[in-house]
Formats: structure tokens, C-alpha cells, sequence
DNA sequence: TTCAGGATGTACT
DNA sequence: GTACATCCTGAAC
């Protein structure tokens, strides 16, 4: 099982997101395997970005989990309701992460489809479809992540982590992600961020269910 | 198709 | 008390 590692995580966070594209979340949920392609990522860097929750290091109970290792999780709530799965990147210590922000199912469709709506996924609207997994509240709600997930070394746990190809939980592997199919533009949300709102750091693939 | 408004809980001021 | 790395619904076009 070949998990992403501390030292793809410890890289610079930017490579992280864009190396992230197209690799496989993976989550066990009720004895089912789910895997997700990764379509949609944004750097969140704390020492220079006013829009992470970490800028210039600020450090609350909250935010600990991006002082971790690379390669463990940070989740939080946002807006009352809706939970955010990021993971850590660079050295210990230093408060940086990757927000994921949709992917696409490849493995457990009709679960993820019970998670999010509460029916299979033959009875998805189109628009329902579409929607499934492309936003940071869905991508968690489909995937069951909540706050019981944060703060986990994801490069050790069996309940969520990330390989770079399906081959490695025994499916059959797709096509990498040509580097020219990388987009790339400002991150979204983060008005308030003031200098920080104009850096591109937000970065997504075209890919089925993935539309945006 | 786009748009406004409301839902909702926690962290931090 | 205020802000928040969001999502859904329904109305207008």
C-alpha cells in the first residue's frame, strides 16, 4: 500500500497542491472503501498569507494541527455547518497546509451518494450529480470527515490517506494529469485577506464530476 | 442561467 | 459580539 509520504508532504506547499491533482483520497467508512480523485486544491502558506489561519504564526488550539508533521490532517468547521479537510505540509513547525476542494468518485459511488443526499446514486438529478463532490463542505460531507478526523498522520492511518494511483488498492490505474491541464487562478473566500487574495494559489483539473 | 438570503456553531476579540 | 477557506433553495430572468 503505497501511501504518500512525509517527504512528498514536507515539499514546498504550492508543489504539494499542484502534485496533488489527480492522486486518490481514500477513506474507509463502515467496512467500505471510498476513493476520491483529487480535482480542485489551494496552498495555504502561514508565514506569508494572511488568509491562512496560521498567518505569521499564530498559534491557538485551533490551529496546532498545522504545526504537525507534513502529512497529517487539519479539519475545521466552517460557517456553522460545513467541515474543511486540509493536510499539512512542510517541515514540523511550520504552519502550512493544502485545502482540498472537490474531487471525483472512483471508488463507492453509491455510499458517497447516501452521504451526501441519503439516496444511491441512480437517483441523483443531474444537478446532483454534478454537484457531488465539488466543494470543500461537500468533498468532507460525501467522504463522512468530520473533526473525529483531524489531527491524524495520514501517512500511517488506515481510515484516510492518499496514493498516487488507483493501482495501489488494486484497481486499475487511469492516466497522470498532463502538466498543462493544471488551471490555476486566486483562491476563493478569502476576501477579507487584503495583499493575499491576489496570490494564485488555487488549482484544479478538468475531470468528470468535476465541473466548476 | 445567475443571484440573494438564510442556516448554523465555534473560535477568538 | 463578530467573523467565518460554504452550501442550498427559490425567485427572477
Amino acid at each position: 500500500m503505497a501511501k504518500l509520504t512525509g517527504d512528498f508532504f514536507a515539499q514546498d506547499t504550492v508543489t504539494v497542491a499542484r502534485a496533488l491533482l489527480g492522486c486518490y483520497l481514500v477513506r474507509k467508512v463502515q467496512d467500505k472503501t471510498l476513493a476520491v480523485r483529487i480535482t480542485e486544491t489551494e496552498a495555504y502558506r502561514g508565514p506569508v498569507d494572511k488568509a491562512c489561519h496560521a498567518y505569521g504564526g499564530r498559534r491557538t488550539r485551533r490551529t496546532e494541527p498545522l504545526f504537525a508533521p507534513p502529512g497529517f490532517s487539519y479539519v475545521y468547521l466552517i460557517y456553522g455547518m460545513y467541515h474543511c479537510l486540509n493536510l499539512v505540509t512542510e517541515p514540523k513547525e511550520i504552519p502550512c497546509a493544502v485545502l482540498l476542494r472537490g474531487g471525483a468518485v472512483r471508488l463507492g459511488t453509491d455510499m458517497v451518494s447516501r452521504l451526501r443526499f441519503g439516496v444511491p446514486y441512480a437517483g441523483l438529478t443531474l444537478v446532483r450529480r454534478r454537484n457531488l463532490l465539488n466543494g470543500p463542505g461537500k468533498l468532507c460531507c460525501g467522504l463522512a470527515i468530520t473533526r473525529e478526523d483531524n489531527f491524524l498522520d495520514l501517512t500511517r492511518s488506515d481510515e484516510l490517506y492518499v496514493v498516487s494511483s488507483l493501482a495501489d488498492i488494486g484497481l486499475e490505474s487511469e492516466p497522470d494529469v498532463a502538466p498543462e491541464a493544471i488551471h490555476t487562478g486566486k483562491r476563493i473566500g478569502i476576501d477579507y485577506a487584503e495583499e493575499a487574495v491576489d496570490f494564485p494559489w488555487w488549482f484544479w483539473i478538468d475531470c468528470e464530476h468535476a465541473i466548476r
